[in-house]
DNA sequence: GATGAATGAGCGTTCATTCAT
DNA sequence: AATGAATGAACGCTCATTCAT
């Protein structure tokens, strides 16, 4: 039970300190050894914590891993928007991109690991695919300004979800082979490739936004 | 030693069927339930055999999941080489992306899905890793020359490689999406979409390929 | 196929001969694994044959087990008659002995270790113990008269059946430190050191006898 | 690395205590149904124990193991400590003897069980075979000492080295007798018997001894 | 709040035994 | 007689979760 203040006697409450605690650790095993090696207690050993206190700062698992897909949310955020200061229309984009996947001082290998497997874990289950969908649609309302933005096209338009859609498949994919092959990746290739992938993903909905326009003009 | 006398009669083996089986059942209940819920029993009852055969057929769990891999590759290949028949360049190219993740007749969701939850798997355990490798590594070596043939740089060179990996990460990242967010990725939109990025890619290649050659004509 | 006559129709019995590859088979696998080291597969595996045979040939594994005691009775009788031809009293009882013992071209490693895990696991099943107790009794049948010629006691008499007990837990106990700590029995220590004991045994037992005889005439 | 905090609040160890309990319980359970029948969930229901408590404070079976020899170490030694009190010489050999094998007040049945029963593990699993030997060698250690006192021969003689091996298998076997066939133990029979064997050993070496003396006096 | 024990379901794997061929 | 597949119980072990202290 978490009951916050207490009024006067007994201690300060520190579940906040704990919890981030237990999902900085948990950070730290799924990064080094995937889900399948998050037990409680290898977590709570990272942690420096008694096995017991998973289950009383959480209530179970499930919780811990919704913790983690907020402070995956709440870390990708931050690298934007360090990123994306003074710039504006396709530099605005790209430093969204690098955001997720330039190598650098603000490079974040444990949140990149985590939420590559994050998505996998998300397929099969149900409390986790809705934190994980959450950061994924907050992620989405960011991008998709930016590519109308870019673009000149409308951001609700099927272009733009298309192009979204594509920019976040290929971010996934880096970040899963990131991990499991790292040595496909030249360091550095991955910013430069995603830049140019979404560079054909613009001129293409171009394309088909004129294709598009000119066809409705013929109709009338 | 004496020869297990090899005379004719006895039972006639069915390992190849009975591994086959267990395979394709294994493939279901990944799709379904993922790897987490893959146990030895839950495949076996997809199978509709007892427990017991899994370990009969197969030495262990490991290669179960080598003969998974091994299945989608050869999967893989052959939606492949149908899409490919008669094309050459950059058609070939696209036959090649369009059999990962077009939607049509061939298409194969078990397939995608297994290959989704394999590339996670392999981060963190080395048997795994080796056999998804090779599968990728065998991809690379079909696409690897299909890149340079559609673009006329070397096979070897940089470009073709850094190519090669952003469209790995895109059809990975795809396959993670369409389990774990299918409702994101409007139908048909991906494999138009990773044509733009390889288009993209490939234009982006073209510009390096020029300043390099640029830069090598002015040394001299 | 070993078929080896076929007499007219239908193939001749062959099961003796099974049966003996098989109990030859068992002995090697408990020489080298012991009994928790001897699957049926393991057994068959060692005799060359298929898994299925096992069963075939024996009910099950306890009677394998049985025909392994007796094929033990069997080998220590042919080594004793070999070793006492042309001996008398105490001669004929060290020969006894050395035939269990005495390291030399009749020694047989494999019955002593298979005779040592007899013993225990004589202990905890019924059907093993009353094979592995006859051989017991079989062999103190043939132990008691050789102490009683030795030393002029009745072969009923206690001195005897005590005699007969210490050398029986001797040699069982030769067999068990030959087998878990060879090296703390110096080679060809085990056989003098049980003439030695059965020595003592038989002074002991001269004692006993005579304070027996000097009470009982006491009694007069 | 937090220290775990160290505050003394929190539920108080009772680690030893249980692994004393299911020590005791793989005891029993051993000299009931043997080794093989002595499954994790066996003793735990001995124990009156959940069956995963057995690996909450053991590691695993072979830590069990471990922890019933040094047990079975420390009884014996109590055992004689008891019984040698006010002994010397071939009184405290007597006594040594006693402690193992007599009848009476002191007797360990459960003990004794178990310890042929390790006797035969040893022979094919490392880990248990030196938990065994290191039991042995310190018995050996109390052992050649007393055999060294009671002769007068030099305690890393070879005579002495042979008398105490010979005992150990005497002791070793009258266990696996007691178990396996008790009918053929007259109550009381071993304690007596071995110490005849041991005079026999003495006065086999004195012979020995004798021998060699002479020897080495008539070369020069 | 915190600690560490307790619980029992479930996992991968082995195995004696049975059965179809 | 022989072969090798099939079966299901059991094993050692792990784990999320609960609970007493």
């Amino acid at each position: 039970m978490i009951k916050k203040s207490s009024g006067r006697r007994g201690r300060p409450p520190n579940t906040p300190e704990r919890r981030a605690q237990l999902v900085e650790a948990l950070m730290r095993v799924i990064a080094r050894d995937g889900w399948a090696g998050a037990g409680t207690r290898a977590i709570a050993a990272e942690a420096g914590l008694a096995p017991g206190l998973v289950h009383y700062h959480f209530r179970n698992k499930h919780e811990l891993l919704v913790a983690l897909a907020d402070e995956l949310s709440r870390r990708g955020s931050a690298r934007f928007a360090a990123r994306r200061a003074g710039t504006s229309g396709t530099a605005s984009l790209y430093a969204f991109l690098d955001a997720n996947l330039a190598r650098g001082e603000d490079e974040d290998t444990l949140a990149a690991a985590c939420w590559a497997e994050l998505g996998t874990l998300a397929a099969h289950d149900a409390p986790v695919r809705r934190a994980w969908r959450a950061v994924l649609d907050a992620r989405r309302a960011v991008l998709r300004p930016l590519v109308a933005e870019a673009t000149g096209w409308a951001a609700a338009s099927r272009q733009v979800t298309d192009a979204c859609a594509a920019l976040d498949a290929a971010m996934e994919g880096y970040f899963v082979l990131s991990r499991s092959a790292p040595d496909l990746l030249p360091a550095g290739s991955a910013a430069a490739s995603l830049r140019a992938m979404a560079a054909g993903l613009l001129a293409h909905g171009e394309d088909t936004h004129d294709r598009v326009v000119r066809r409705r003009a013929r109709r009338r």
